[in-house]
DNA sequence: AACGATGGTTCAGGAACGCTGAACTAATCT
DNA sequence: AGATTAGTTCAGCGTTCCTGAACCATCGTT
């Protein structure tokens, strides 16, 4: 009982690219082909499967509702060959490889600097490359199979083919500016919850944001939002400016002059590392795991 | 970044078809093609992916090391077509499909006869396909997308791909033939462990002999098996014959004359529904699922 | 030892596929 | 209206993949 159905990496691939750039003739360019390869190839992969994957609007192409399952499919697959091609590789080359891996900032410049420091010295061979982001694009890569390794924020809905293990917990603390010894007439007691803010803090999307709006919600504050950066130094320096309060790790967040730990451990994010289920075992990689394993139970 | 990676569907069936069929020629049959063209789809995949995937040795091709983690993706791959296949063909048809249900004996026949027989009637219009065998070849079909749900024994390690959710425990008992009134000079009471035996049960390899092999030895009886079936009403008749002792499910086994119940409830197997984790919706395996889970509740 | 059967490969030739470049259509911008 | 942009269609050509036939090597048989 044969699968009856040709298909392509080729094809997938153009799917893929069609959908995430977006104009068409974009995508065949990032494919390194002509507008006309791309088009014949979707209008190819249209009649293998037998049905509309775009609609004509315009001079547009808009996704029909069956495209969304076929996508879903076309992306799995070719992150699996990504591996597959990966472990190819450095099962030709004999070398122990290279490690990508992804890490939220403070995972990085805090948490496992030292880790990664180490790991560095005592395998100098393996080639590791590193991406620093936000948990969403990291998890995002990693089931694209572009990372290996991804040490995030704990995602409540956990995706598809990625596993997680967990690594340590980060207390997160109310930071406000030190007000101004000759007063604002503010009492020189802690404010109560509902005069906090306003804040700055990560961009809409983030993880740690939801956690944070979520606790401060529960802490019966406000969550009103002036500011917005990735980088935990960018919001220090907000703060320090007056734009608003944050909460942040105090972990390796430098000194705190100028700031006002308002409350310690409002809340915790839990810091996990994952992984892809389906990749094909690399000892470089299982290496590396293994040290920030250990490097978290410390 | 593309994948420089050209593969074809059709070159990954090549290579299962390969490896489930004894020889090459029989698998090029299966196929639909020449042994020439088996032959040389073979040569091309691996020219794409640079390694060889099978070594000569007399006229046979034997599979090389590497050879094992192709295989790997390539069957996911195929499973993961196979699925998008059936939801092609279901969304064409526009009718609510079939489902192909995997069940072990014990569910079908028992634990979820009235749940089947009531789904069927609630909903004639979804063609219900049903196979019946042992735990670990339904799960060798699910994994390969030839099944959408299986009812079986729980496994600890838990596949790739797969994932289970606890329905009901099902215990085991011990059987004996009912001794002679006339004495074989065995007493009247039940005998110790270490006098039971020897056994009839499921072949090597089976779950749920496992389970028993393991529960009988920490009873500590000895498992000396002299028949096997994978089928329960064989195994009691050979109770019956006197051929041995067995340990089944009491549930549905029928009527137990002729039968000694020397120890009910010896170890519960754990009857699990699986399902594969990549696999499209489909509302009609959705609502059997449901009722199975409703059932498994009563 | 010789011979045939078996398992797999190689080598033409031909069909199908996929790409490029150019001509083309249609919507959008100014 | 005219230029521009987005995507398609078409002819032509190189590549891929199949069949059928010839071929090679090994294993069994008598």
């Amino acid at each position: 009982m044969p699968t009856s159905l040709q298909l392509t990496t080729q094809q997938l691939e153009y799917l893929v690219a069609v959908d995430t750039h977006g104009t068409w003739a974009e995508a065949a360019a990032a494919l390194g082909v002509t507008p006309s390869a791309l088009s014949q190839g979707i209008a190819e992969l249209e009649r293998r499967l037998g049905i509309a994957l775009f609609a004509r609007d315009g001079r547009r192409r808009v996704p029909t509702r069956d495209h969304a399952e076929v996508l879903r499919y076309a992306e799995s697959t070719l992150a699996a060959t990504r591996d597959l091609a990966r472990w190819l590789a450095s099962r030709q080359a004999g070398t122990t490889g290279a490690v990508r891996l992804g890490m939220i900032d403070a995972a990085a410049t805090h948490h496992f600097r030292d880790v990664l420091r180490r790991h560095r010295r005592h395998r100098p061979d393996v080639a590791l490359r590193l991406a620093v982001g936000p948990s969403r694009s990291l998890l995002d890569s990693l089931a694209r199979a572009e990372l290996d390794v991804v040490v995030c924020v704990e995602t409540e809905e956990l995706r598809e083919g990625i596993t997680q293990q967990a690594l340590l917990d980060d207390p997160l603390s109310v930071l406000a500016p030190t007000p101004s010894p000759s007063g604002t007439g503010r009492g020189s007691c802690a404010p109560r919850p509902a005069e906090w803010g306003p804040w700055v803090t990560f961009p809409a999307g983030s993880h740690t944001r939801e956690l944070i709006a979520d606790a401060l919600e529960r802490a019966g504050a406000r969550f009103e939002v002036v500011a917005e950066s990735h980088q935990p130094e960018v919001l220090r320096e907000m703060v320090l400016l007056g734009v608003g309060w944050t909460v942040l790790p105090l972990a390796g967040l430098g000194p705190l002059e100028g700031l006002d730990v308002v409350r310690p451990d409002l809340v915790a994010r839990r810091l996990v590392l994952a992984r892809r289920a389906g990749a094909p075992p690399d000892a470089a990689v299982d290496e590396l795991v293994a040290a920030l394993l250990a490097g978290a139970a410390e």
